[in-house]
DNA sequence: CTACGTCATTACCAAAGCTAAAGAAAATTG
DNA sequence: CAATTTTCTTTAGCTTTGGTAATGACGTAG
């Protein structure tokens, strides 16, 4: 591994950790926390996952995570089903709220982080562009 | 703004959580935590810092700040002199020390990353070398 | 020189995750 | 097939980490 990546990994880290910490002000439902958001998120894409999996997607403990669901539950954004066929486990799914509440979310994070990227020039925001789904698949791997 | 802007900084938000959640827990030094070492490498950076600037640069809020360089103090990471002109101030500045954990803990995290990333192809490795200054950048923003 | 603003700090509080342990159900083994 | 072990979720209690409100010392403007 070049110098090179090594200056790029490491910017990499710094860059993610503090926009992660600025974009956590950004949330546009006062009372979901980052990880609840990802919750929502993750169920948005997979359709349903048991307590167990969305910890490890979420990398979260277990506990955490049915305290999560609780909350997620409560608030009519999460329904919890008992699984056909293994009776320790647990369905959960997202429900139509949920959805609302991310679309909103995404609007809303996309008009702070677009703001801030006017301070790039056109050449920064391609290659920004470009990166931007490897970064996902990076984040997911 | 494009669509395939507004996928991009969806994307890009997504990703900036969820790896700051992962690298979380790749920390070196157990005892500090990701804010610590920000700090410390803010002063790696600037040289010298009032705990008002440092919590503005970290996005803490300024009680916030005082314990976490008192908790760098008492650890010996961290210098507290008066100001020079201004007796409310205080300027604090890093330690060789700090240098050392620093520098380990880039080398730690350098290396976890560089492990997720052989999951990438050379084709998205060069497009994430080419997107990290921007993307940090814009965190600093 | 008095009143107001600013900086750091102290004291108290809330959020969010973790570990340990319990309880139920499934899988495995003798 | 009974007993043990493993797996999945949940409960209970703790720790970490950050926030808000209030305080005290110092600078600054009227």
């Amino acid at each position: 591994m070049s110098e090179d990546d090594l200056v790029a990994v490491s910017q990499l880290r710094s860059s993610a950790m503090r926009l992660a910490r600025r974009l956590r002000h950004q949330r546009v439902e006062e009372s979901l926390s980052p990880t609840e958001m990802g919750v929502l998120g993750t169920l948005a894409r997979c359709g349903k996952a048991t307590p167990g999996e969305l910890a490890r997607k979420e990398h979260v403990q277990p506990p955490s995570m049915t305290r999560i669901i609780a909350m997620l539950e409560e608030k009519g954004l999460v329904r919890r089903e008992p699984h056909p066929e293994d009776r320790r486990q647990v369905v959960v799914s997202s429900t139509e709220q949920a959805e609302q509440i991310l679309n909103e979310s995404r609007r809303r994070r996309n008009a702070w982080l677009a703001e801030l990227a006017e301070g790039l020039d056109e050449d920064e925001w391609e290659r920004l562009r470009a990166a931007a789904p490897v970064l996902y698949k990076l984040a997911h791997l």
